[in-house]
DNA sequence: AGGTGATGAGACAGGTCTGTCTCACAGTGC
DNA sequence: GCACTGTGAGACAGACCTGTCTCATCACCT
């Protein structure tokens, strides 16, 4: 028995899978499809994941965590709240121009699994709260708690839309657009009552 | 031959699969479920539709129609720009309030079609960029092209997004926070320069 | 009445899907 | 040497998918 290289294979089928349901949505993707790439035996993925939907979660909850590092780790560099959001922003940017780049794998999920109750929607739900509470947190040093929930929701509406114009290819308009508002929205929210 | 039953029999798979889709999704509903619930023969949906993508592409048109048409009725009650935007946001807020609601149908189908040459994922272009010209529109009777299409852009964010967050069960404050934002990019692009 | 063309119902083909099962093999402790 | 345990490879089951085909039926026109 290998634990560790047993879990290496894990996480090489999460990210091969990954890299599959970003490109082809996930049912387009086939168990055998992901198998094939990831260069596993069917039942060493099925020892690690009981079902493809258990697969999808676990998916969707590492690439939630990579974009938590990410963010974490640009949050580090910006000094002031401005800048922190700025930051966000300037990511996303660079995210949309990225060649493989396609579109949010939270936002598909939710379009493929619509049913509150189901697992997926409810990681997809955990991603965007955290999103939405990572903007608040940094908002809240600029403004008060109530505004900087609304202003927060803003903001996370305003990077939502720019990610799907983004998919239609109009990336670079969507986030210069968003970032503007973005700033004129943190300047009435923290200016005049 | 009676060519206006016919066009009564298409016209309802257009409808029927319109529900579906909506529900469950594209991939996940088969054929075999749209013609039961239509209560049609196979034959009849395939003598009118070559393909399901087919079928999927009328279904988005015919959407888009009704659409645009419910916003062009809104359009002549308004009368003021900034009238013709509000209307357009407190359209939406009903619509997320609606029990049948299960989040933006084109949304949905540029999650489940990402290829740019598919003819699904143009049928959503299209009416993503309609809606687009409709929001510049309104917008270049308050201020001048180039600001128009910046705060167009921006505002068709704020609807994507908003509708993305009523699909996780917050549309309210969703459409209260985009409709200020909303204003509050009005006033900010026609203002100062 | 008889011919014609559109339609409904469902069998069918060929492929793909998820998930299970069997069997061979490799490493480990005794 | 030998039992034991975890793993790889792939056959298999059973369901579902899209799209085609056959055949009976029915309205209409002459």
């Amino acid at each position: 028995m290998t634990p560790s290289p047993a879990s290496d294979k894990r996480q090489h089928v999460v990210e091969t899978a990954y890299a599959l349901f970003k490109r082809a949505g996930f049912h387009s993707t086939g168990i055998d499809r992901i198998i094939a790439e990831a260069d596993v035996a069917k039942m060493t993925m099925y020892r690690h994941f009981p079902s493809k939907d258990e697969l999808i979660v676990e998916v969707l909850d590492y690439r939630a965590r990579r974009f938590d590092d990410q963010l974490d780790r640009l949050a580090r560099e910006g000094t002031t709240p401005e800048q922190k959001i700025a930051k966000i922003f300037d990511w996303h940017g660079r995210w949309f121009r990225r060649p493989d780049f396609h579109g949010c794998l939270f936002a598909h999920a939710l379009a493929e699994f619509g049913d509150p109750q189901h697992p997926v929607f409810k990681a997809v739900a955990r991603q965007k709260n955290s999103l939405r509470q990572r903007l608040q947190s940094i908002l809240e040093q600029m403004m008060p708690r109530g505004r900087a929930e609304s202003a927060a929701t803003t903001l996370l509406m305003l990077i939502e839309g720019a990610t799907l114009m983004a998919h239609m290819g109009q990336g670079d308009t969507a986030i210069r657009d968003a970032r503007k508002a973005a700033l004129d929205i943190i300047a009435a929210s923290r200016g005049p009552q």
